[in-house]
DNA sequence: ATATCAAATTGTAATTAATACAATTTAATA
DNA sequence: TATTAAATTGTATTAATTACAATTTGATAT
């Protein structure tokens, strides 16, 4: 679903104030399923809404994120990484492109984990090497370099 | 093994030139396997070596990391920390006291990825939940505070 | 042992992601 | 439509990390 009616419906569900700020950046990651940083989605929004502030959008991923409606990555290093979809899946970093990529396997290791004692809540699975559109480039050598 | 001349090796086999202070590091990674943040390393190795400078302990960590010696991990969300063991392994995060513990299985998951295509070249799994201890002692209620 | 030189260390300054906070505005309700 | 708690904004601050120039030091060859 993508009607804006759709996000309305998503955060009044969760009791949340109903803000255009809140349903842009619910939208915006709706739609890029990328993985995108907070300061993507802030320099993206502030395009078409100028006097959006950065500490809206810090705020709106927190509340969405603990209204379990969104979720977070750290996969890279240096930022944290926003996710629409909640349903447990892991990633793969391409250290040459950078794409995140998502892999929906499931993960065999928490029934062994939750034998040891723990309660788990949370699974991160973070792959990271080189995808399969950069190791093609690579061998085929100079194929891709020309877009003239 | 845990004498000075094993990080001494450790560095010479890598060719890196072998200084005070990227033993005191080796040994205090090797000597500290609670995943420690670069501020933490610094904050103790300068008790007992007043002149360290912090950039040393990002400098050295980042070059035993790029040697493969040590690695990073970032199940939390703002700094970066760091691991002795290189050997695959998963980690356990803690909510409630924070702790992250070592869970050494493997990962089943590796190879379905390698059939997409992508290379992996690192993994990091990362759960995240309430520990056994901390669920025990939520269990018993007032057990644990009695420690006069 | 000593001189040499590239590399490491140090300290300070700069960068960057994220948070704190006070003033203003707004969504939801009566 | 008035009320009010909550959201938004903008600025200032914090905290992790990186950049960089000056100094020091480890490894090598003499």
């Amino acid at each position: 679903m993508s009607t804006l009616d759709h996000y309305v419906e998503i955060l009044k569900k969760g009791n949340i104030k109903v803000t255009q700020q809140r349903i842009d950046i619910l939208k915006y990651l709706d739609s890029h399923l990328s993985h995108p940083t907070a300061e993507e989605i802030f320099l993206s929004l502030k395009k078409t809404h100028p006097a959006l502030s950065k500490t809206t959008v810090y705020n709106s991923l927190d509340v969405l994120r603990k209204h379990g409606i969104i979720t977070t990555l750290t996969i890279t290093e240096n930022e944290l990484r926003y996710d629409f979809k909640t349903k447990m899946h892991h990633h793969f970093l391409c250290k040459k492109c950078g794409q995140i990529i998502d892999i929906d396997i499931s993960c065999p290791n928490i029934e062994k984990i939750s034998k040891f004692g723990h309660r788990v809540d949370e699974v991160h699975g973070y792959f990271k090497g080189i995808c399969k559109n950069c190791l093609d480039q690579g061998r085929g050598k100079n194929k891709s370099q020309s877009l003239t």
